[in-house]
DNA sequence: TTGACATATTCCCATATGGGAATGTAATGT
DNA sequence: ACATTACATTCCCATATGGGAATATGTCAA
């Protein structure tokens, strides 16, 4: 098998650099993809092929305007991605605090 | 230009499912990769690779032990894949304010 | 040293990728 | 109808992938 495909799912979606740029300039307001190609400097296609796939995952959703079509962040799709790291929450503040205690000489429980 | 390596950050390494369920099996504590084997059900040389990925990105620790590898999660590296999915839980909890407004029948803002 | 155990690495391969270039398609204005 | 605007899609290609199979490496015990 080769790599999982970047439509299965939102982990892959954002995992490409370029994906997460377009959905951090979507995230509050709705822009055409004219105005993401000039805010990133991106050739047209090459937005219009990211969008495709954040659209596949559900990170993003479109609406037509004449000819423009105007993108908008889902963030809702981003939710499982935020849980998940969550799981990890208490161990990295316990990690933190471990270091802290040794910069004061502390012994650690 | 193709797909960027999975060694190339953390949001990469965590993209394939395989490596997020190691991730989880090590939070917390230490674990041989034997153990790892045997809980996930795949081929030892599978999970000595995805190791491989999570170590060069530093999502894993090793140390060794006799003749076995000690894995543990290194949490502090998931923190910028949480940050960056937190900065849209301001949308997400907007967006759920707007469905409960609408199902009590009041109007949108 | 030899053998067993635990893990890592290498080789092979079907598959999906992202960018560039070119082309297709839908909506608007005249 | 025609040209223009705004996007989307297709084709091509170098590249990295994850799994399977086989092999290599390192550590311990006798």
């Amino acid at each position: 098998m080769a790599r999982a495909a970047t439509t299965s799912d939102a982990f892959n979606a954002v995992a490409e650099p370029r994906r997460r740029e377009i959905l951090s300039f979507l995230a509050g307001r709705e822009h055409p993809v004219g105005e993401i190609v000039l805010s990133l400097g991106l050739e047209q296609p090459s937005v219009s092929k990211h969008l495709r796939v954040l659209l596949e995952v559900g990170l993003v959703e479109v609406r037509r305007d004449g000819r423009r079509m105007l993108y908008r962040a889902n963030p809702e799709a981003i939710r499982p991605l935020h849980e998940w790291t969550r799981t990890f929450e208490r161990l990295w503040k316990h990690q933190l605090l471990q270091v802290k205690q040794r910069a004061e000489g502390k012994r650690p429980v």
